[in-house]
DNA sequence: GAAGACCTGCTA
DNA sequence: TAGCAGGTCTTC
């Protein structure tokens, strides 16, 4: 579920909240298959005594980088969150210095933590993130020539920006009235400029926002306070099938692209 | 490309 | 009860 505007509220949060500069004093694995590549004493053994020294986020990927020189890369998948309070699908469980106790919950138990010596390796395969300035209009322009794809499922390819997922891929291509099985290289300059702005403007607009969520079951996003974040009510596409659209008062249309469910505007977002 | 795997829980 | 979910990986 969570994409780059949670997971950056998300490491905001937990920098907020004074993770940062905390010691790792016991680590509880309750479900293995969250971490790799080591056993879960292994990776246990590996954080206790450690430092967290900084939090970021590259993508949709967090960073907690150790004083032991290692990274832990956290990936949330469609369910992980954070909370500093416990609850039920806890699957790892943080005591840290000063009484505080974080805990990583993830009911689908998608989500992934890597132990790395340099995160920079395992990121490697990530496209610019979107928010920074490696994301350029030019390189953008570059990428998409260079497929001959539809242009929701590059989107959503990491290697060519990182970031976006099935939300905000809906809402750029909205807001750029371009339809989701348009060919990637039969898209025009201006076409290939007002999805660039989009994608950066959805995106920030989310960040903004404190992130999405849909619906109110506890499968959805939550950030760490526990809330579900400010931007649902400013989507435009997502979700919102059969309602009209904001532009020219059509009934927005639900279909499938990719194996994902994809949210139009079939008259402003016109195919070929 | 598509389909299955990985998982659980909510909605129709 | 079947179908669906914000992600990604593997195997056709």
């Amino acid at each position: 579920m969570p994409e780059l505007p949670e997971v950056e509220t998300i490491a905001r949060q937990l920098r907020a909240r004074g993770i940062e500069g905390r010691k790792i004093r016991s680590v509880e694995v309750r479900w293995p298959k969250t971490v790799e590549p080591l056993s879960a004493e292994a990776f246990s053994r590996a954080l206790i005594g450690a430092t967290i020294t900084a939090i970021s986020r590259t993508g949709k990927w967090l960073v907690f980088s150790l004083s032991t020189g290692m990274s832990i890369l956290v990936h949330l998948r469609m369910s992980g969150s954070f909370s500093l309070e416990p609850g039920s699908h806890d699957r790892i469980v943080l005591t840290l210095s000063g009484g505080v106790a974080l805990h990583y919950r993830d009911t689908r138990k998608f989500g992934r933590w890597k132990l790395v010596a340099d995160p920079a390796v395992m990121l490697a395969g990530l496209g610019p993130d979107a928010l920074t300035e490696g994301f350029s209009l030019e390189g953008f322009k570059t990428a998409m020539r260079s497929h001959h794809r539809m242009v929701k499922p590059l989107l959503l390819d990491q290697s060519i920006v990182a970031g976006l997922g099935n939300i905000y891929v809906d809402e750029a291509l909205w807001e750029s009235q371009i339809h989701p099985e348009r060919r990637s290289d039969a898209l025009s300059d201006v076409e290939l400029a007002r999805l660039y702005r989009a994608i950066r403007h959805v995106l920030e607009t989310g960040v903004r926002n404190g992130g999405t969520s849909l619906g109110d079951g506890k499968t959805n996003y939550r950030d760490v306070e526990g809330q579900s974040g400010g931007h649902r009510e400013k989507v435009k596409a997502y979700g919102r099938t059969g309602q009209p659209c904001e532009r020219c008062g059509t009934a927005l249309a639900k279909t499938v692209v990719a194996q994902r469910g994809t949210h139009f505007c079939p008259v402003c977002q016109k195919p070929s």
